[in-house]
DNA sequence: CCTGTGATGACACCTGGTGCCATTAACCTA
DNA sequence: TAGGTTAATGGCACCAGGTGTCATCACAGG
């Protein structure tokens, strides 16, 4: 236990989001963040690098569930067949009980500009993670680095449609048939 | 003819990009910068959105490039001939004089985080700008989606291998050798 | 009881970035 | 030639993000 109130990084996330929601990313301060989580500015920065990051938390562990699912393949599978590992792994990072806050975030994020910046870079990390692992399984280049991109792809492409409004299913449903689809594509380039 | 010192965004670039060189992206200021070219913060500012942006410039003629060359490219082509084709028209940008500037500009960048975050902002306009081209070309999604990833990835591998301290060759042939790779590799993942 | 440790508070400070208005030289028009 | 317009810049005040530094406080362990 601990003299403060606990969970203070998750009462930043939350008091965040529900500013950014109510008056756009740009017009919440981060003193104005703090005081509604009853902390200090200081203290915020601690938790977060930047204003930012604030919306994206956790977004390692994810990665490292990617790099992980990935390593843990069996060693007969294709780098397509450990990606859809990985994007089932995740799975349980995405249930049903956090579309509705996946939701609230994705919000926020589409209508400002740094803050999709700051995705991307998000994304690309996964990417690289994904293909450092493959890598790591004896995948050379430039097949690790394009599965990778194809994997990302994927996982963009399930993201958005897991969070669609008329959507029931799960994601890791939604995020391998989007693999596939880009499988199929594939033949249809040269 | 104007009033003032002509080409004051020119000036600005040069100005910046020796000053990261000599002492590192955040030990300058903009005040710095505007100083050595001989204008003020608010003219800089005027001239770039922030601070990273003067790093990038001309990376908007680079999208357009390459949206032009895929919609130019013949009926005939199939998405990765038309990216083939849009490569080789950034050849000109991409001459044996402005290896060594794109050198000392990627250098800054690959040292500091939030500039790399600021390439990765450029390199997905870049690849957004080929799936509409491709889109627009009658490439129906996922195909375009797929073949702006793997010519985002030819035209870094390319890059990262033009301004290779060994290397000879032009910036079209080692970006149309990357993604003559890539796609010999799409064969391998499935 | 004492000391160390980790999370927080408090405060000063710098710089990126913006709004607003003034200035200046060229250009246009009468 | 005089006067108004326009485009690029200067000057300045101001805000907010982000950091360095030191103080504080509660708990753990000896």
């Amino acid at each position: 236990m601990s003299r403060w109130e606990p969970n203070a990084r998750e009462r930043l996330v939350r008091a965040a989001v529900e500013s950014f929601l109510e008056r756009g990313y740009d017009e919440v301060t981060v003193a104005e963040i703090t005081e509604r989580a009853g902390l200090t500015k200081r203290t915020f920065f601690r938790h977060f690098a930047d204003k930012r990051e604030v919306l994206f938390a956790g977004q390692d562990i994810l990665s490292r569930t990617f790099a992980e699912a990935i390593a843990a393949a069996p060693a007969s599978a294709t780098p397509i067949e450990a990606i859809a590992a990985a994007l089932t792994a995740t799975e349980a990072s995405f249930g049903p009980d956090r579309r509705e806050w996946a939701l609230k975030v994705q919000a926020v994020v589409a209508d400002h500009s740094d803050l999709r910046e700051r995705e991307l870079l998000k994304r690309a990390k996964l990417r690289a993670a994904m293909a450092d692992a493959l890598r790591a399984r004896g995948v050379p280049d430039p097949a690790a680095s394009l599965a990778a991109e194809i994997g990302g792809l994927a996982f963009t492409t399930g993201f958005a449609r897991w969070v669609a409004p008329a959507n029931e299913r799960g994601f890791g449903e939604v995020a391998r048939e989007a693999l596939a689809e880009l499988v199929e594509a594939t033949a249809k380039l040269g």
